[in-house]
DNA sequence: CCTCTTCTTGTACGTTCGTACAAGTACGAT
DNA sequence: ATCGTACTTGTACGAACGTACAAGAAGAGG
């Protein structure tokens, strides 16, 4: 039985462009998330990826640029993620209680949770990362400003983001109740 | 007039272990801020501190030994900072006032305010540097427990820190009134 | 004075990096 | 079938890296 229409040849590996430069950036975020930025490498990527360094240069012009798309994916992944979030608050009981619950799932996968503050601190240092982060945190802004309002939407994100910054660095668990009792009282 | 007691000839300079460390730990640092942790090399830092390459390794067994001592000089000099702060703050006739003031000072030197979200990055990845930077955080919660009790410093604090990321993220001024607002209603 | 230890410095080694590129393969168009 | 474009891949090159080290200079102890 020979096979289909879009099968090839043993050896060499099927064509699909859009599809290679999907993994690349997939895997680039990978290793971006478990080693930061500044030591992420075009062979690393590719070893990543199982495809050769080659494809790294031929489909990013540049080390920058392929790192750039690897976080607008991360980006647009997260926002994603956000429009389920913001289905689960609109039918929710109770606010509070339920974004802390999407928290507390979100943070269970702390090398993805690195990612938004790898993207902070290059953007902080890089201007031209900067829409692309601002981009990412006025996703959570927007998502709960609906809810709560313009200012207290600030200060509630920028809770969250500061307890998810901190839950990363002891490692520890989420203390659910604490936290639901400040969104509580920012929200008023 | 040939010269006192200490002054070398010239040609070699003076000899100071003590001060050729700090300076390549403050050197560290600045690099550190400005290209980040992954990207700090011993090239830039002995150009920096206008030291030779030798010396970097004469002193530090290893890059991340020189690196891990810049972040804990850094984490000393906070800790310095924030007793000024407890100070002010006992004076002050406006807790969340006062403490936004320090805020909007310190945040404007914003190169200065990222070294401690690298090392939350860092920290993050490398449980090494975990107690380094969860003594740094620590530093604020203690400074505002006094005053607010144990579970209002753990909001506050991640407030902060989520704020002064967003600052560093958009570039843009504190929104002063906004924050103080927040931290009052924290605090009560 | 001499001597030993500590510090200083320039240089060198092997590795890994970003990027370039030639040679080859697949596939749609003609 | 052939041709040309788009994709694939292995290899290569110069630069920069972490680290090691030998040779010398400085200052303390005798």
């Amino acid at each position: 039985m020979t096979n289909g229409v879009t099968t090839p040849r043993a050896g060499r590996r099927s064509r699909d462009p859009q599809a290679r430069r999907d993994a690349l950036a997939a895997a680039t975020i990978e290793i971006v998330a478990e080693v930061g930025i500044g030591r992420t490498t075009h062979r690393a990527v590719a070893a990543r990826a199982g495809l050769p360094l080659g494809a790294t240069t031929y489909y990013f012009p540049t080390l920058d640029a392929l790192i750039a798309a690897a976080l607008q994916k991360a980006a647009d992944d997260q926002e994603a993620d956000l429009q389920v979030w913001a289905d689960h608050l609109r039918d929710a009981p109770d606010l509070a209680e339920a974004l802390v619950g999407l928290v507390d799932d979100y943070m269970s996968d702390r090398r993805r949770a690195r990612i938004e503050f790898e993207l902070c601190l290059a953007a902080a240092r890089d201007t031209a990362l900067r829409p692309l982060a601002q981009d990412w945190l006025q996703g959570l802004h927007a998502l709960l400003a609906p809810h709560v309002g313009d200012e207290a939407a600030d200060n509630i994100s920028a809770l969250l983001d500061g307890t998810m910054l901190h839950l990363l660095v002891t490692g520890a668990p989420l203390n659910a109740s604490a936290l639901t009792a400040a969104i509580r009282t920012l929200a008023a």
